[in-house]
DNA sequence: GCCAACGTTGGC
DNA sequence: GCCAACGTTGGC
């Protein structure tokens, strides 16, 4: 059982839009960074927690909770040459990048915004990675520990 | 293998 | 829109 935080920009992905897909349930694609596939291709398992991350928007914040319900497996749409997310480098005997299925477990409101995570960047969550300087990375793990205490922040 | 140039991310 | 940080690319 393991824990992590998936970053999505709203205007491309929100929580609203997973609530929306069948069965609340959608391929978390689209991911283009090694570090961020390989959680997903060699660590993720059925039934591991994620937070439902907003950014790059108005308020960046904790939005809800998903399930994932698909290991790790090849992204289709790197193979798509009609998707915005093909990739012509990628080869199809031997995929390039990869998701898992995620389902929304639950929505979280209000959010638990960036700005609430920040004051405890010194406390509980001073070894978060989302907090870090610079952290750019997508989808990120999250100790046992920090997710009890965003949970108790909800 | 180095590293400059470039593109992207993402908070502000 | 700005800009810091970082990943990727490609010439050498």
């Amino acid at each position: 059982m393991n824990y992590w935080l998936f970053k999505s920009e709203p205007d491309t992905f929100s929580v609203d839009d997973l609530a929306r897909a069948r069965r609340s349930t959608s391929p978390w694609d689209g991911v283009r960074n090694y570090q961020a596939r390989n959680m997903m291709r060699d660590q993720m398992t059925v039934g591991d927690l994620g937070f439902f991350y907003h950014s790059s928007c108005d308020v960046p914040a904790i939005a809800g909770i998903v399930r994932i319900v698909r290991a790790g497996y090849p992204e289709r749409a790197a193979l798509d040459p009609k998707s915005r997310y093909f990739d012509a480098a990628s080869d199809p005997a031997k995929p390039r990048w990869y998701c898992v299925d995620v389902c929304l477990e639950r929505k979280i409101e209000p959010p638990i915004t960036l700005e609430t995570l920040r004051k405890h960047a010194h406390g509980a969550l001073a070894e978060m990675v989302l907090l870090r300087r610079g952290n750019r990375l997508s989808v990120t793990p999250v100790t046992a520990d920090e997710w009890r205490f965003i949970l108790s922040l909800a």
